[in-house]
DNA sequence: GAGGTAACTTACTTACACGTAAGTAGGAAG
DNA sequence: CTTCCTACTTACGTGTAAGTAAGTTACCTC
């Protein structure tokens, strides 16, 4: 149970790597057992010996994603202590990962939400509140503390920058210009730091 | 030629209607011929006489979708001469698709973008790339007026706009709340609007 | 009324993809 | 030494999707 234990999850985590990045590129529906399997050198039975089927799958690849993605918000609150110093960390997460050519995994199962197990579409909405929850009191706490300027409540603005996140990540990966990104959240950040605009 | 054209082409946009619903709903990869048949009344072997392969079908979904859009922007150029007016009646667009449950065409498209044939990826470039130009033109224009501030070029916030409506529709989607695009709109034309803000 | 053509249907092929049942190698455990 | 378990593979079964070929019907034209 120890060791072999250990190489289950080891060949669990390889076949989570290979069907995460072939879901971020394309897509749940456009990825079959198949690719990943040959991916890793195995057969298809073995992938099903490890996630029974594809939503058994699908909900481990969310709830991973969402683990690491909660670890990096809790690597950044570590990190850095003012609030736009945080909200720049945040983005720069959407701009590695569409450097590496994917688009954000729970946004694009966000897309294919219809035709996801019920299961995934639960998931999913747990991933967008944890980090619409974090950035609504990363905003809150630099509204308190004057780095922050808002036109809207936190949670409101909380969405708008995820809303423009997985949206800019969309269309720059879609039009191959990393800049419509970059360009974005560049915007965004000036539209929330205290001191780029004064409210009338 | 002259009577049975009209019905083939009536035939043929009420294929398009039902894929555009079907795509829009379900994505490219989560919609067959089959499904949309269905919901017609017809074979599946019918779809393939007016749209040979799915491909065909997809150019001209999307082709049909910006030559619409296309129209409603030089509406909204007739109707609105005030580009806040312009832009707000430009946000309407997308709150409208998303009430119908839908998604907008090209921005699931753009999730599918990886899986798409080449001429599918094509015509969905050139729909942003047209949504974008008129954008910037209004940005620009009303910038000149000074019913618009801006924080970038034209050119990049445009792309902020569209980014941001097509993020806020994805995500508004997926967690059955049409209030995240409402909001995000809202602060969005309060970014842009002169007079509720001075840059320092 | 004969022939042609538009708009289909029927019936088929090919290709995947999900999922499962049954078997096997190799190591741990008694 | 044998028994059992983990981590696979091989081999199916079933369903579904794209695409095609050949036939059918109704209308239109000459």
């Amino acid at each position: 149970m120890t060791k072999s234990s250990v190489q289950s999850d080891e060949t669990a985590a390889l076949i989570l790597n290979a069907a995460e990045r072939l879901v971020a590129v394309r897509g749940f529906n456009g990825f079959s057992y198949g690719d990943a399997a040959k991916e890793l050198g195995l057969t298809r039975a073995a992938l099903h010996y490890h996630f029974a089927n594809k939503a058994d799958l699908g909900e481990a690849l969310i709830t991973r994603y969402g683990d690491r993605f909660a670890d990096a918000l809790v690597a950044i609150d570590a990190r850095e202590s003012e609030a736009m110093a945080k909200l720049e960390a945040y983005a720069k997460l959407y701009l590695e990962v569409l450097r590496e050519g994917r688009m954000c995994l729970c946004g694009m199962l966000a897309a294919e939400n219809e035709t996801l197990p019920p299961s995934m579409q639960d998931a999913v909405s747990r991933f967008f509140i944890s980090n619409q929850s974090w950035l609504s009191s990363v905003l809150a706490r630099g509204t308190e503390l004057g780095t922050v300027e808002l036109r809207g409540s936190p949670d409101e603005t909380a969405w708008l920058v995820i809303n423009t996140l997985e949206g800019a990540m969309l269309l720059a990966r879609s039009l191959h210009e990393v800049a419509i990104l970059q360009s974005s959240i560049d915007q965004l950040m000036a539209g929330l730091r205290r001191g780029t605009r004064v409210d009338v």
